[in-house]
RNA sequence: UCCCGCUUAGCUCAGCUGGUUAGAGCACCUGACUGUUAAUCAGGGGGUCGCUAGUUCAAAUCUAGCAGCGGGAGCCA
């Protein structure tokens, strides 16, 4: 990896790269954007940001330079500077460039720049999308959102799953999750509707029984009027799947993929996350590496409605065997009781999707769920049900038609064979670890009800 | 979708029970300043107080509706 510099542009230097590992006297030339800039008579500082730290760079710029240049270097300019790095008398950093010359790239009116140099609320930046990548949260957020992605492939890549890009049209709301995004000309093109995906799991899951461990990690959508901070219409998901793996294979898989994502992401961005845990969420990264570092707890559905019922709260919601976990009590047990994550599984049928393996009480299914503190369910994970008959009996009591799931029947009776896998919702893992408390901020051009763009 | 809250300068906010020309900090402009770290100091410009209607001698302030935003809940990832 050529961290350095950019194919091409043999001079320019990253930043990053700069403060690591660059030699004092050293001639460079640095191209990126005005962070701040502060004149005086005899001596001038600009700190230029490039995207690649969270550190910015010092530039000292010498009364006879900066006199032409003085109006051009607001906040938000783009410049190139070329100089030598030499010691920082400062103490906030260890170098700084002495400039020896300077070109503005691109202009930027300070005046009518809706950045400042000053912090800003995450909710006028809201307002901002296009410019608000060059906030400092934001610099941090894009840089983690970029390592997660790449841990969670290198995690899957590194144990040989295979990843499968599934359809984003598809035909038909086959798993029940959410409402779809209808495509208004489908009828037309294709012969009969189509809509935005909600999952890939279905489809992958031919995948599983060719290619025995897949993955998908591709954008969902969905059309609900979820107006909250943690719901968007189009999200990344995450859907990994194991053919000959039953419920203790994907809990396994689970945890492995939690606490070594999560410590890679963090240490392959350690600025940033120290950025989150200064300036976002005070602590919060330092506690996800306590939390994540330890195994995780499980219990069934029957054993935690037993802990609820033993902890003499009153919740809003009714408890009792047969009622569905609310975030209440979901925060109760990751959060008071276990202190941490906590796998809860084997739920009643009626609560769980129509493809989940029914257990051989019949009452419940090989379900999980993976209950974090703060965030609620991050992992949704189950073994599939495999056998024809009881996926057609389990189809038919939910009054769900079998024309569109034929194929999916097929599975069962070609080669069947035990399979499960999870999903997870990227920009939640993203949140979780980073302390964002919002999921507008974690996605570049956040769509969610009522957005306008 | 339901409940609650907020909306005053480019940004973050103050403006008590209605009462003269609407305030601060930061940003911006001008000047000063021997190394700053969101520099500091002095001066200046900048506002139809979200919109509409109403109550009143008088509305940023009270009432209603609408809009936008935020928080909680549900749905879920």
């Amino acid at each position: 990896m050529r961290e350095e510099t950019m194919a091409g542009v043999d001079r320019r230097v990253r930043i990053s790269h700069l403060l690591k590992s660059a030699q004092i006297g050293q001639q460079v030339e640095v191209t990126g954007w005005v962070k701040t800039s502060r004149f005086s008579k005899n001596v001038s500082f600009v700190h230029v940001m490039d995207g690649s730290t969270p550190n910015t760079l010092q530039v000292v710029i010498r009364p006879e330079l900066v006199e032409a240049f003085q109006h051009r270097l607001g906040v938000g300019a783009a410049v190139r500077i070329t100089g030598t790095l030499v010691p920082s008398p400062g103490a906030e950093q260890p170098f700084e460039v002495a400039a020896e010359t300077i070109v503005i790239v691109g202009d930027s009116d300070p005046s009518t720049y809706p950045m400042q140099k000053k912090a800003t609320s995450l909710e006028f930046l809201r307002t901002v999308n296009h410019l608000r990548p060059r906030s400092n949260t934001h610099q941090a957020v894009f840089r983690a959102r970029n390592a997660l992605a790449w841990q969670i492939h290198r995690f899957f890549q590194e144990r040989g799953f295979l990843w499968i890009h599934t359809p984003i049209l598809t035909g038909a709301d086959a798993e029940g999750a959410g409402e779809l995004f209808p495509i208004s000309n489908a009828v037309d093109f294709f012969g009969h509707p189509a809509f935005l995906t909600v999952s890939g799991q279905l489809e992958v899951e031919c995948f599983a029984q060719s290619h025995t461990d897949v993955y998908t990690f591709g954008p969902t959508f969905r059309a609900e009027n979820s107006n909250t901070p943690r719901h968007a219409a189009e999200f990344w998901m995450i859907e990994p799947e194991m053919a000959f793996a039953d419920l203790d294979d994907v809990i396994a898989l689970t945890e492995d993929f939690i606490r070594e994502v999560a410590l890679a992401t963090m240490d392959q961005c350690a600025d940033d996350f120290a950025f989150f845990g200064k300036r976002i969420a005070p602590g919060h990264p330092e506690q996800v590496r306590q939390v994540v570092s330890k195994p995780f707890a499980r219990i069934t559905y029957t054993e935690a409605q037993e802990l609820l019922a033993k902890s003499g709260r009153t919740f809003e919601f009714p408890i009792g065997w047969g009622t569905s976990m609310q975030a209440e009590h979901e925060r109760y047990l990751a959060e008071e009781v276990f202190q941490g994550p906590v796998f809860v599984t084997n739920y009643p049928w009626e609560q769980k999707a129509f493809y989940m393996r029914l257990d051989e009480d019949g009452k419940t299914v090989a379900a999980t769920d993976l209950l974090v503190p703060r965030i609620g369910e991050v992992v949704g994970g189950s073994q599939r049900e495999e056998r024809a008959d009881v996926l057609e009996q389990q189809i038919l009591r939910r009054g769900m038609h079998m024309d569109h799931l034929q194929w999916y029947l097929d599975l069962r009776r070609f080669g069947t064979t035990p399979h499960g896998g999870f999903g997870l919702g990227f920009e939640r893992m993203l949140m979780w670890l980073t302390g964002v408390a919002n999921i507008r901020d974690v996605i570049a051009f956040p769509r969610v009800p009522g957005a306008s763009f």
